[in-house]
DNA sequence: CGGGTTTTGTAGCAGATGCTAACAAATGAC
DNA sequence: GTCATTTGTTAGCATCTGCTACAAAACCCG
């Protein structure tokens, strides 16, 4: 019993993830979510303790819907694994052709403004990381056993450098760097020894 | 003629330039500025329009001295190029093993943050990231003739790819992860064919 | 209906932030 | 010394920001 709620608790993941994304984490103001989810403050601060709270849950929710999305149906559907990864990493421009006034990944963003101070955030940002982390090294695995990638390199440690790729990727275009086709052609070439031709 | 300035042009932009660098850039308050430069707020904004064009000046600044000076030592004086580059990126994380304080590379944290909505910060930012990107290519090359790099590599494309990383190296040391070793030794392995054993 | 419970809105606080008007101090030229 | 010029400071404005005390609203049960 008691007043319903206005929104679900989904209902308000979804809305305030979309104001973090499309805004970008650090330019959304109280004010900005009260009109995003049509709720005013002591509404949403009986929910969630903090913005930075609240932040955390979007990233959580993010990584739950978008990444874990596209995690699979980029990688782990892939019939190749080697192309799989580089689709991966092509198709993270993809959206930003179409507008260039997107803010890019709100994973990424997130942890570039995260110095860390925040316990909640940074735990919700590593978890991210993790879940692509672990699926690179599966797609990794797989393309070794199918000879795409040398056997002796360690998937872990190639993982870890496809992140960092990712990461600079992701930053570079936020901040309005254009054509990274380049940058990414040539990782996967180094990669996978011979040109890996995109598939869209 | 008329009153002599507290500090020179130079003694400003370095003690701004330290500020933005340790307490991260964004984080800077028009109060911090005034205890550094030991002026009041007045004194600074008449030298400089507003608090962003005395970033992007601090950031040309940084790219003027740290950057430029760690480009000519490490790379432009290597006997070995590829060694010259996977110093490049290990003695980026040095200075993070002995104070994890630290806050990274100023130009790195400043793109991150920069949506590219302040025109000359990006200006700065560009710059910088052209100057080490000049210099990738030129050790690339360099690489190529001593047969160190595959020779059908296009440098500009390595150097690129390479840019992405280390901004992703940067990032994540911010974010505070900690073992990125494995990520670089992967990314210079699959730069070079062979280990490339880091030298201090 | 009225009591209990849960959720929401009204109104606003306390602090921080970027920046500025107005005035004082320090110099060289005469 | 006086003037013009340059640099500095005192004091504070206007705005924004995260957050909250308080009371009204909407529901269930009896």
């Amino acid at each position: 019993m008691g007043r319903p709620a206005k929104l679900q608790l989904d209902e308000v993941l979804k809305r305030a993830t979309d104001l973090f994304w499309k805004k970008g984490c650090d330019c959304v103001t109280t004010r900005d979510l009260e009109a995003a989810l049509d709720l005013r403050a002591p509404a949403i601060y009986r929910r969630f303790r903090t913005k930075d709270e609240l932040l955390a849950r979007c990233v959580d929710h993010y990584v739950d819907t978008i990444i874990l999305t596209r995690v699979r149906r980029i990688l782990e559907d892939a019939d190749d694994p080697l192309q799989g990864l580089h689709n991966f990493f092509t198709t993270t421009l993809e959206p930003h052709r179409r507008d260039a006034q997107l803010r890019g990944c709100l994973l990424a963003n997130t942890a570039a403004h995260a110095d860390g101070q925040v316990p909640e955030i940074r735990a919700a940002i590593y978890r991210g990381w993790d879940l692509i982390d672990s699926a690179f090294q599966e797609q990794i695995a797989r393309a070794q056993e199918l000879e795409q990638i040398e056997a002796d390199l360690d998937p872990k440690a190639v993982s870890q450098a496809l992140l960092l790729s990712l990461q600079g990727l992701l930053t570079l275009v936020r901040a309005g760097m254009v054509d990274l086709q380049p940058g990414i052609a040539a990782t996967f070439r180094l990669l996978g020894g011979r040109p890996t031709s995109s598939t869209q």
